[in-house]
DNA sequence: AGCTCTTCCTGAAAGC
DNA sequence: TGCTTTCAGGAAGAGC
């Protein structure tokens, strides 16, 4: 699914090929996961993309110049991935693949395509004066928060490390395959009261984050399930898995097996040895 | 505040 | 073989 990573790398991707393109048409298959398809129909179409960049999971699609011709006007197209998604640019040509809900049509003969089988994707049109109530729900990115910050923000709470890795109002673009891959970096257990933790192990967290997810992006992000690039390419990171998806498979560090629990109501994947659960209390 | 359960959707895999 | 059931998961909402 595509987390941070993931989504990270398709938007390196469109970054190299859409700013400057004008969208000349917008074309929608189902639009249950479309905000106001209306909007987007109205104010995409004509507009020119002046850039591409990541706000959590989230891809933001910066439009200028719309087609009633304010010059200077600034508004966004937000995507959100879901589980399937997929966003490609691809000649108009191309046959359209099953599941392909959205087609913008590019003044250079291509097309950005959304492709989403389960479409628990959103996509919604945000004019620029409403993008800070937008971001604003949002929590910190994790490659930007300050270590102090970080561990203010978990520390202070009495939810477990599990859930808190996935609140996006905590930090944004962290999901399932990252979360219990950080943890087992800083060896925690998912079901840790994070306001029990020593502040040692909150900077553990707090690194263990950081270096996941940037050697992440640097292998492209995790192929599993139906993940690709915006060129189509599948990413790398998946076969440098620690815990996540490997129940019953040797530990790296210390040959136990992986166990997986439910913490969150998510998958949690983690090393039984390297890993201690909470201490009951007495 | 934080937990669990449910809903959305499809396809893969397991069960019979 | 073929049909049915179960499950996965991001996010939001309900209810406790």
């Amino acid at each position: 699914m595509p987390e941070l990573p993931e989504v990270e790398t398709v938007v390196r991707g469109l970054q190299a090929s859409l700013p400057g393109r004008a969208v000349t048409e917008v074309r929608f298959g189902k639009t249950d996961f479309v905000d106001d398809a209306g909007a987007i129909e109205e104010h995409v179409q004509g507009s020119r993309i002046a850039g591409v960049e990541r706000m959590g999971k989230f891809i933001r699609v910066k439009l200028s110049g719309n087609r009633l011709g304010e010059p200077g006007h600034l508004a966004n197209l937000m995507i959100h991935l879901g589980m399937t998604g997929q966003l490609k640019v691809v000649p108009a040509a191309e046959p359209v693949v099953a599941h392909t809900h959205v087609f913008f049509a590019l003044d250079d003969g291509r097309e950005l395509r959304y492709t989403d089988i389960r479409r628990f994707g959103r996509m919604g049109f945000v004019p620029e004066g409403e993008l800070e109530d937008f971001t604003g729900e949002l929590g910190k990115e994790p490659l930007e928060i300050r270590a102090e910050e970080f561990c203010e923000r978990i520390g202070s709470r009495r939810a477990r490390l599990k859930a808190l890795l996935l609140d996006q109002s905590v930090l944004r673009g962290i999901g399932n395959i990252y979360a219990d891959e950080s943890l087992f970096r800083a060896k925690l257990h998912p079901a840790r009261i994070a306001a029990n933790l020593p502040r040692r192990k909150l900077l553990d967290l707090h690194r263990a984050v950081r270096e996941i997810l940037l050697e992440a992006i640097r292998h492209r992000g995790s192929s599993v399930s139906d993940y690709v690039d915006s060129d189509g390419n599948r990413g790398e990171f998946q076969l440098r898995h620690r815990v996540y998806q490997r129940e019953g498979k040797p530990c790296h560090r210390c040959k136990s097996k992986i166990r997986r629990i439910i913490v969150a109501g998510r998958s949690s994947h983690y090393c039984p040895h390297c890993q201690l659960p909470p201490r009951k209390k007495r």
